[in-house]
DNA sequence: CGTGAAGTTGAGTATGCTCAACGGTGGTGG
DNA sequence: CCACCACCGTTGAGCATACTCAACTTCACG
């Protein structure tokens, strides 16, 4: 499972996501993942006020976008690719605290400091906005920051799943939950469902779901050899029998 | 470790926290626990709004608030005691997500439903606003959106260091750790933080841990052998050496 | 007191981890 | 263009942490 391909894959949705360069027309007016971000209830006046304090980030997998406990100067909106985010022990343990794709924020920040690590997985792009001027921003408009709370809502429904999924499921439920959720958010984001595209590493996998790399393998291994899902080129993966895994998802 | 130690001393935070008698005085000003929550923000006059909305539900330990999967109609802010929130799979597994004390507020869906269903540990306080009254406050007085989303970031941050815990954290690490978030919520709500206050059972610490009954007694056994905490009447839990604590809590 | 629920302790076990070897693949550099 | 190398994924063997099942104790309450 190369990024390679991935790579490829993004170039284009890079280019769609990218602001474009005439002055006068709002970039956000053209993003091409607006439906599914929190700038979504803005009107084409509103977003050229938006327009003028962001600026895009690009980077390549591997790529660090900020520290945890560094100050959280930023809010980020993910416009292509995939991010992790994560949060570390001092002995190197690491637990991956989720997956952001396109429309996915990521910095939201009570505090002074963030409250974890975020890195590219594959080339990604994002939308980076300062906080104080966001902040503003969402003075200005209500709607923002309602779409803000929803959104956050969301986030934390799907953190009590997660926990659900850490604290009670075995290994093999938590990789069938894992790959469901993707298939579920690919929908979403209007992407194909079936096959899925799984474009993080073994580890990346592991450090999510609470288990090694070693376990993952071996329980996709189990999996495939089931008849449940199959593994094709480019990361992705077949879903072969969507009934018999939400049943194992949901622990039945 | 009964809960009637705890009713009774909660008996009086209950009288604390009632809404008063008189009509042309908002219950909401006299409200002792609303530097905690989020009508914090509001002034005397939006308070009278608020206080015309709410009613107020008192629980003794087991009562049922909501059930995940019910609709959502409802959203509440704890006064006094202790809740649990919890989701459970189909053979009965449960995974408690969060205590929560006064203070606290639960119920917040961007769903058509709850996302788990939510209990009392202790005789608890709540004050219940309808959901669509509540949003129709939220819209008129954007301090108070914007306060709620600081709460909902504040929660995502808990969330995602309680995914550590579960993830990536051994049982003795996830006790400790459980013990200082107790210590720390009791100090930030303004009570004593050691000895602090376990109000919940040896099962419901196992089922937010995601460890057994048994895990977390002979846990607390090894931790009171090793001198680093004692357990005292009425389920109070002695943190003996703050910092021997922390470094296991953090993994050192 | 008697009773039932909660907590503790013990013995044996299983799920997932550790340590280790090996194979495939893509990227690099000669 | 090919060979090498590093990284990722897979598989195996043995082990450890926490679970299961069970007995016993403690405690609250009637």
């Amino acid at each position: 499972m190369s990024h390679t391909s991935f790579d490829l894959s993004k170039a284009s949705a890079l280019r769609q996501a990218a602001p474009r360069a005439r002055a006068d027309a709002s970039p956000c007016s053209a993003c091409r993942v607006r439906h599914l971000t929190f700038c979504q209830p803005l009107d084409d006046q509103e977003l050229k006020q938006l327009s003028a304090i962001v600026t895009t980030v690009e980077l390549v997998p591997g790529d660090p976008l900020f520290d945890e406990s560094e100050p959280a100067t930023h809010l980020f909106n993910v416009t292509a690719g995939t991010m992790k985010v994560y949060k570390l022990l001092p002995d190197g343990r690491r637990q991956i605290t989720g997956f952001l794709f396109a429309g996915d924020f990521l910095g939201l920040a009570n505090a002074e400091t963030y409250a974890y690590s975020a890195e590219a997985v594959t080339h990604a792009a994002l939308c980076r906005f300062p906080r104080k001027k966001l902040e503003d921003l969402l003075a200005r408009y209500p709607k923002l920051e309602s779409r803000l709370l929803g959104m956050a809502s969301h986030e934390l429904a799907a953190a009590q799943e997660q926990m659900l999924l850490l604290g009670r499921k075995s290994a093999k439920e938590k990789i069938v939950s894992f790959l469901l959720t993707l298939a579920e958010r690919a929908a979403r984001r209007g992407q194909t469902s079936n096959p899925i595209t799984v474009p993080m590493s073994r580890t990346d996998i592991g450090d999510y779901l609470g288990l090694t790399t070693e376990t993952v393998s071996r329980t996709f291994t189990q999996l495939k050899t089931g008849g449940l899902i199959s593994l094709q080129a480019g990361g992705r993966v077949d879903l072969r029998d969507l009934v018999a895994l939400r049943n194992i998802a949901e622990g039945f």
